[in-house]
DNA sequence: CATTCGTGGTT
DNA sequence: TAACCAAGAAT
């Protein structure tokens, strides 16, 4: 449980790095709200930085503060959502907005657990919230973080699939005591993996803990068994994207017929729209026509 | 613990 | 160009 001998020197050159190698992004900003920083977080679960930047500018100014959010419907939110992908997540975070207000008076909370109860957020959000937002002391262990200390650590080029007890608590063993100081280096450790220490091509010459790099004094060996190719076409996941996608263009209620000729394959539509249904996703209104929940006699935009 | 769940840019 | 993969969560 003791901090390893040359932890404090470890963050102190991430920090440094950090300070002067961040990109600029409005989330990390010292005005920003723990309300957008929610929203960043779950925006960026699996989706890329470039993707996330328009649609959560659009989501702050119309939707500033969770109440905001809450009084809007769900359909909104997944309308508003776009093309982000995964959009239960935009299901959660209005489903989490109305928590927020319900629950904690409108303000989110900086409390780990209070975060951790909330639609949507996991292990990985509430510990950056936490952080990010509130200045607490948490292990924040991303994709990133998880590949970065097991190359500089454990000199191995990609970390298990599931996160393991020991990897956390030598995560929260790295911390250092300051919250804020705690928060400087996770989201430091965090950009270093997402900037240079990256899965596919590490800019090792750039990196400032290469001397320092288990993985890289063994020669950057290649462990561990390639992960199964995901397969896309033809799979349940396109039919619901297909679906969704017409009726995040529809300006309201869209007739079945329509979600036919989208994907005209019976069985599979079935099986998808049903799925989409029972996430609350797509609500089935009276005339056997659909829409987006609570969206049904929304105008235009 | 393994699966499921979108989307589109990069290599 | 097909394959890869990008700040996970829920079940």
């Amino acid at each position: 449980m003791d901090r390893p001998p040359d932890a404090a020197e470890i963050v102190e050159v991430v920090t440094d790095w950090y300070a002067a190698s961040a990109r600029d992004l409005p989330w990390r900003e010292p005005g920003a709200s723990a309300w957008s920083v929610l929203v960043s977080e779950v925006m960026l679960q699996q989706t890329p930085v470039a993707r996330v930047l328009p649609v959560w500018r659009e989501w702050c100014e119309r939707w500033p503060t969770p109440a905001a959010l809450a009084a809007a419907t769900p359909g909104d939110a997944v309308h508003a959502w776009g093309r982000l992908g995964y959009p239960r997540r935009a299901l959660r975070l209005h489903a989490a907005a109305r928590a927020v207000v319900e629950q904690h008076g409108g303000e989110v909370p900086a409390d780990h657990a209070a975060l951790r109860a909330l639609p949507g957020v996991g292990d990985y959000t509430a510990a950056a919230v936490a952080a990010f937002a509130h200045g607490g002391r948490h292990a924040v262990l991303d994709t990133n973080v998880r590949r970065v200390l097991g190359r500089v650590l454990d000199g191995v080029a990609a970390p298990r699939p599931a996160i393991t007890r020991a990897e956390r608590e030598r995560a929260e063993a790295l911390l250092p005591a300051d919250g804020r100081q705690a928060a400087r280096w996770s989201v430091g450790v965090m950009e270093l993996g997402a900037l240079v220490c990256t899965a596919r091509a590490p800019r090792c010459g750039d990196c400032p803990l290469a001397t320092r790099c288990r993985w890289l004094a063994a020669g950057r060996p290649e462990t561990g068994p390639p992960r199964r190719a995901q397969v896309w076409e033809g799979t349940d996941r396109q039919a619901r994207g297909t679906l969704l996608a017409v009726l995040r263009a529809a300006p309201g209620a869209v007739p079945r017929a329509r979600l036919e000729d989208a994907w005209p394959e019976e069985v599979q539509r079935e099986r998808a729209l049903a799925g989409l249904l029972h996430d609350g996703l797509v609500e089935e209104l009276p005339g056997g026509a659909y829409a987006l929940p609570g969206r049904w006699g929304a105008a235009a935009g």
